[in-house]
DNA sequence: ATGTTCTGTCGTCATAGGCG
DNA sequence: CGCCTATGACGACAGAACAT
């Protein structure tokens, strides 16, 4: 993949995090009237603002649903170990037992 | 106290895969 | 095929931990 290098829209996002105000309006209409030929370009801008919150929100539920999956298995290693561990005790029982039967 | 490294979080981009 | 969602990868940033 690699990052872009030649992202044009809105001039190399990709990097620019805390410089735009997080989530929110294109907040550009400062200077710019209203002119009819403005129109696509606004109409383009608010499907890119909100493309780009659904992607948020999406990265967001994405990252939430790893830390739960990750915190699963983990836990799921935890009662295994602690099974294990047990059965390793009664394996010794077992032998300890069979041992003393032998001789 | 200050500089450096580590670690975690976030937003964005690219893309695979599913669906109509 | 075009659209949409989920996810991996990346860079920016903040705060913690550590070294001096």
């Amino acid at each position: 993949m690699a990052v872009t290098g030649d992202e044009t829209e809105t001039g190399g996002l990709a990097s620019c995090q805390l410089r735009n105000p997080p989530s929110g309006v294109p907040q550009c209409s400062a200077g710019v009237s209203a002119h009819s030929s403005q129109k696509p370009v606004e109409e383009a801008l608010q499907k890119r603002e909100l493309r780009l919150m659904k992607n948020r929100e999406a990265a967001r539920e994405c990252r939430r649903k790893k830390k739960e999956y990750v915190r699963c298995l983990e836990q799921r290693v935890a009662v295994l170990e602690n099974q294990n561990k047990s059965l390793m005790e009664e394996l010794r029982a077992l032998k300890d037992i069979y041992r003393h039967k032998v001789e």
